[in-house]
DNA sequence: TCAACTATCTTAACGTTGTTAGGCCAACGG
DNA sequence: CCGTTGGCCTAACAACGTTAAGATAGTTGA
């Protein structure tokens, strides 16, 4: 009697198929020029087969989110596992602007619109925020590196130091998303950039002889 | 013999009122969810009439944008007159800075909103866009600080250190505008730390003593 | 003065979008 | 064997940006 089971994989194939065409047309194409037609037709489905597995386009797209978030997550599990509080500091970036430059789609609808209409999405609620959780680890480096005394004295206030950090990475990552395509910037690599900010900053920060 | 005049006058008239009311939405609800249909509603004129004045739906966007492209640039003007081209980096970042809180939505419409290429907006063509003189402005000011020997020598490329300053800035404000409301995240005020940003990055990009 | 013209705006429609209602058919349970 | 269910389809909805064609003024030339 293994045919509910058969049944229930099939389904789950033809879930896992919907979402692999629409990752790979929504990270080519973008979000809104993705149509579910041609979604469908990618698949040899009708459009109507998708809202049988999935309520809408967007929860489609926050689906694929969800599963993506994992590498940076992953990212940051790295980092934490270095001690010296500045140097994690740069692992996190390093891993924030990896984030961002693997999954662009993503991180637009992360941390790049206003307010992601994710209220009643029954799906994985309950625990926090995942930025919130991002934005508590990057703090809680700040804070370790203040309490060592690695920064200057005026930089002491653990979430004004977060939000400058965090500046610089959204700022290069963000701005290569939306001007990538302006023809009038000679834009140099965003992970290369990105470092430099974070060699930068760092030595703008610290205290004692320039490193 | 001026209804010719009258005629031209209010023509114009018509035309300002699309771009206020199309401004004014745009920025509250964003470019996709305002439609035409909105727009031509709360100027009590059909759609159609929109397209009397303007090309397109993106033309609308594209007129708004020049117009603020231009004010930030009024901003740029004053900081133009300060010599040493290191104290006109902070002068810069601050005149930005200030554009971006003082007009949010402007903001937001030119620089957090993926813009779709108009391909040929031969309409007043010929200038460059603004956006691309602006850039040209940060950069001259970073070559200039490099040509002096102000930075440290591996800082040498004007458009890297020019997209790592813009990325400060940008980020900054970029993500006050988008998490503001997040209750998780106690913002410092902008302002501030936007100046603390450029401090820490002028230090660390600066050659010598440290100031 | 009156016909011709032009500018401005309207009505109606086209093709496409996300989404839904209702039905068809194979596979399952009793 | 028959009723129910699950999976997918056809057809359609309203709303979108946009366009074609026409109406109604005001302007212009003879």
């Amino acid at each position: 009697m293994g045919s509910k089971e058969r049944r229930e994989r099939q389904r789950a194939e033809t879930r896992q198929k919907i979402l692999d065409a629409a990752r790979e047309m929504f990270v080519r194409h973008g979000y809104e020029a993705t149509t579910m037609r041609a979604i469908a037709r990618r698949i040899e489905y009708t459009p109507t087969a998708i809202y049988h597995h999935f309520r809408s386009k967007d929860a489609l797209l926050y689906e694929l989110c969800d599963a993506d978030f994992r590498a940076l997550a992953d990212g940051f599990r790295a980092a934490a596992r270095v001690e010296d509080p500045v140097e994690r500091l740069d692992r996190i970036g390093a891993a924030y602007v990896d984030f961002a430059l693997t999954h662009p789609m993503h991180y637009q609808l992360l941390f790049m619109t206003r307010r992601p209409p994710l209220d009643e999405l029954d799906g994985a609620a309950g625990r926090g925020d995942p930025g919130e959780r991002a934005y508590a680890f990057l703090r809680q480096a700040c804070a370790e590196a203040i309490a060592a005394g690695r920064f200057r004295p005026e930089y002491g206030d653990a979430d004004e130091v977060a939000q400058m950090l965090w500046a610089g990475m959204h700022g290069i990552v963000s701005l290569q998303v939306t001007k990538q395509q302006e023809e009038w910037i000679e834009w140099r690599d965003a992970r290369r950039t990105a470092a430099r900010i974070r060699e930068v900053m760092s030595r703008g920060l610290a205290r004692g002889p320039t490193s």
